[in-house]
DNA sequence: AATAAATTTGTAATCATTACAAAAGCGAAA
DNA sequence: TTTCGCTTTTGTAATGATTACAAATTTATT
């Protein structure tokens, strides 16, 4: 499906700026910062601004077109329980719950040393879920 | 075992802010941040400055005394793929790699809605395995 | 073409984090 | 105990990603 297609079917008009972001994403799957989308779309697109670039990216991954592979913090938290365990993020409240997890599975990574296993979760706490009814 | 003697396990020397820090992660599991630790602290010990907070950290992180609850990374980075599969990050040369994996299991989060999944894991990848022999 | 709404832009601010060099603290040897 | 050297701690200044915001531009609708 064509990215001005995509967009479409979530309600996001297929600006020019837009379908060139979201093509690059699709294009590219090396995991782009905004400063790599803005670098390698500068050169064609001169009037592009980096900011635009940032809102593009953050509507893409409010409406789940794009993924951001980080946790959704700017502000690094820290455990002093290293066990395995997984961290839950409440998108409403932001407040972090840790979760009982296994050890995830990979496939893929013959050869790699892995030293660390993380699990991730987002959504709604159970408080904030009630909130919203 | 006393924060004192986690720290010497590891050739820590158990100076006081170590150890003081090194409580509060013990007895907080808060996921805090480091102007967390350093807000909670800096009354009993106003000389205690927020550098320190963030040297002591980053040396328990590397240590693996604590675990820092985020990926390794102050810049987002996008996916134009949302399909279920993990990111390893090479600590090395900090490259990100994916690969597959299945839906985590998450236990103890009755009446929470899990909007998003993530797998993370770090190490080594096979390129900077090798360098290193 | 005219108007209103949405999009894009650029600059300035914000804020977490790091660099760095000075100051303070601590251990070992004399 | 005193001195020397090394580690830890501190404070300030820089860095760098991200956001706020208001002006400028583009687009859709009448």
């Amino acid at each position: 499906m064509s990215s001005a297609d995509i967009l479409s079917n979530h309600n996001i008009r297929p600006s020019l700026m837009r379908v060139m972001i979201l093509d690059y994403l699709k294009e590219h799957r090396t995991h782009p910062t905004v400063d790599d989308i803005y670098t390698a779309l500068h050169p064609s697109v001169p009037t592009l601004s980096k900011t635009t670039v940032y809102n593009t990216v953050k509507l893409f991954v409010k409406s789940g077109i794009t993924k951001m592979v980080t946790i959704e913090e700017q502000q690094a938290r820290f455990d002093g329980c290293t066990d395995l365990h997984g961290h839950f993020i409440c998108s409403e409240c932001g407040k972090v719950f840790d979760f009982d997890t296994d050890t995830p599975t990979v496939d893929g990574l013959d050869e790699f040393e892995i030293v660390t296993h993380d699990v991730y979760c987002s959504g709604l706490c159970s408080k904030c879920k009630d909130k919203q009814k």
